[in-house]
DNA sequence: ACAATATTTTAGTCTTATCTAAAATTTAAT
DNA sequence: ATTAAATTTTAGATAAGACTAAAATATTGT
């Protein structure tokens, strides 16, 4: 029931892969998400599969069990919740606090958990617009596209970011666009995806690389 | 400067042995408290040696260094702090804190604790009336006696507790007893150092056990 | 003083989580 | 269909931290 800190980095780095990827999580794939070596994520992928938490089979890459998905959305649950903590909080801002989440998901108290839940209002996004699992792990899933998905004219609100390093909040923070943020179409360039929108009153220009990595819900 | 989970706990053991031990801290009594055998403290404390956290002599025991002591003190600032953190802001109660705060003591993060104190409003002393470090280190001594210490007809306010076992705590909370209540000594046996004590307006009876892990301020 | 006892250290082993180098297997290219 | 290249696994090594059993040192009792 209680898993080692690298064995809960794992799964969570499972989870996250298993969604991009059509087959098996390959095991370079986690060794990169972990930046760790192959032979490293053999050996654990091993001992996670002995203990069900994973799905195994040599050269073929691997799948989280029920369990192991369970396990994962759990560390994902206390991840966003202690972000949520950290900017409602402590006025810490959206690009500062995955670090020390990093650390804080794997402290072990369901009690904390659910008290921090509430404390915090029992907030159904973190800080980036991702969606915090409920106590069972499950998800409210939300209608959102990328904002390079939109056409000329088309509007909608920020509500999360797909890329969130702190060079990349920080930049759309220069922007001005947070979520929340009412963004609209004003030009799509065909040739470079490039966009002319309108943040807010003010008109601002982003590459298809940004327009990529922000989520809008359309009105 | 960043230290590995072990290290900081032998820190934290040899820290609050140092204060009972009028010589250098024994390997036997720092396996015990640490729940370790003496071979394993051996390792540990050459190592801690090496890195120049503890003074080492051989068949001697340890001592602290400067730096040694530092470093305690911040890890024992950090248990304090989030221990106000979940009795005053998720309602906690104080006998459910401190294995939690086993746990959170341990995240490396100056901002994050430097933030955590302001928004608990600086607080001067933990849930269970232990003083808390300021950053750098500096504790605030007030002064307090064991009620065992009391003469009859004396009486003080409840600043704190020695031992903070939850079955203690749970104790004193049957007797209504906590941080903050008015105590007055009624009578004080000589035969085995019981009493009989006005908490509040009630009278009750406490062993000598009991006795000497209460801390009060005279007035 | 000297034997008996207690404490502490050393030597060697174990587990977890890594790594490198080499072998096995799969996938891609001709 | 072979060969070349990429991926994955195995074998063996290392480091941290813990353990047991045995040796070394210190303390105590007579
Ligand atoms: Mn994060
Ligand atoms: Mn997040
Ligand atoms: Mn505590
Ligand atoms: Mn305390």
């Amino acid at each position: 029931m209680k898993y080692s800190l690298s064995e809960e980095n794992y799964l969570k780095a499972i989870y996250h892969l298993e969604k991009i990827a059509a087959t098996g999580v390959a095991t370079n794939a986690i060794a990169e998400q972990m930046e760790t070596k192959p032979s490293s994520v053999t050996d654990m992928v091993k001992k996670l599969s002995e203990k069900d938490l994973v799905n195994y089979i040599k050269y073929q890459g691997v799948t989280l069990t029920e369990k192991g998905r369970k396990t994962a959305l759990t560390i994902i649950r206390k991840h966003r919740l202690w972000e949520v903590f950290l900017v409602d909080k402590l006025n810490f801002h959206w690009d500062q606090v995955h670090e020390i989440a990093e650390q804080l998901e794997h402290i072990h108290s369901e009690e904390l958990i659910s008290r921090l839940d509430k404390f915090l209002g029992e907030p159904d996004f973190d800080p980036h617009g991702d969606p915090i699992p409920d106590k069972h792990g499950n998800i409210k899933r939300t209608e959102k596209k990328l904002l390079s998905d939109l056409d000329k004219n088309q509007g909608g609100v920020c509500v999360g970011v797909k890329e969130s390093s702190a060079e990349f909040l920080q930049y759309l923070d220069k922007k001005k666009i947070t979520i929340g943020t009412k963004i609209k179409v004003l030009g799509k360039e065909f040739f470079d995806g490039s966009m002319v929108i309108l943040v807010g009153k003010d008109q601002s220009f982003i590459s298809k690389k940004t327009a990529e990595n922000l989520y809008v819900q359309t009105n």
